[in-house]
DNA sequence: CCTACCGATCGGTAGG
DNA sequence: CCTACCGATCGGTAGG
């Protein structure tokens, strides 16, 4: 709901509607709807570094990697249950502390991709992998959000490989 | 105000006392919240339009062009009087016949690009413009807002740079 | 454009 | 986890 209708369009009576409570209810597990936000940001990020990790198990080519975490990351992107980058536009509601606590997870999740990026720019399969790199490799990914539509003419899959063809022509 | 708050956090008072009015004075100018929201996106395409229109003006090599696009496109994301991009996150909470008007204007700034784009292509300085290239690189420079810092060590220049460099290698 | 105000909603709490 | 409720806020309006 969060993601849908945005954390300040949702109100915590539509989170206990939601789930078959009352409208006091959702006290009683979280102190406030900020800690609810958090919380389900901080599961979301792990779930996704976790299937980012699923993903580059075992992929020595640091171009297969690159392309294999770039699909899963789209797929976490997109999936229904933990759209944690979708989230990340909300991280602005939460107060200072917890954001704080959000940025370095998140900045865990970013460390794989930089590692990937500088092994592909030391076998000179990349021009560079020196900043703002990174940040417009997420650039051309988490727009997706703003357009991808699942019944449209392109997938994920051709998404993902139309971006890391770009990086790595 | 709706760019730094967002739009469900910027009251109608918010917005009277910055330019000193009482509290139900915006509404002898507007009829509703939703209609600033709209009017302001819709000025703010307008001007985006106009500021991508005089940079390129005169300019024939494609190449060139698409450089000096991207990088009126960044000063327009940052431009503290009419930062559009960054109000297009707030489109959401219109009803959907002003996001049908708004979607249409929006369609319109990107047709410069697909014809630069294009062109690029013909010439063979571009290996493709079909989709989702244009909203690839739409991504790269709109994402820049979510992490670009006037006072960091990337200027907006740098940025556009890279992107261009990237899209054109 | 101001005054005065309304109806509704919302996050959160006390007490059980 | 529910009931009952509060204090505050907010978009919007009537009447001038």
């Amino acid at each position: 709901m969060f993601v849908s209708k945005g954390f300040m369009a949702t109100t915590t009576r539509d989170i206990a509607d939601a789930v078959g409570m009352r409208s006091g209810s959702p006290f009683y597990h979280f102190r406030s709807k900020q800690e609810l936000l958090k919380t389900v940001i901080l599961e979301g990020l792990e779930a996704g570094q976790q299937r980012l990790q699923a993903a580059i198990a075992g992929i020595d080519d640091p171009e297969q990697r690159l392309r294999r975490m770039m699909r899963a990351h789209l797929d976490h992107l997109f999936a229904s249950d933990c759209q944690t980058p979708l989230l990340l536009y909300e991280v602005r509601w939460l107060e200072p502390s917890a954001r704080v606590e959000v940025a370095a997870v998140a900045d865990r999740y970013q460390q794989p991709w930089q590692t990937t990026l500088d092994e592909l720019a030391l076998l000179g399969r990349l021009p560079s992998s020196a900043p703002p790199l990174r940040l417009l490799l997420f650039g051309m990914l988490n727009w997706s959000s703003q357009w991808f539509r699942p019944d449209g003419d392109l997938s994920l899959d051709a998404i993902a490989e139309a971006a890391a063809d770009l990086l790595l022509a």
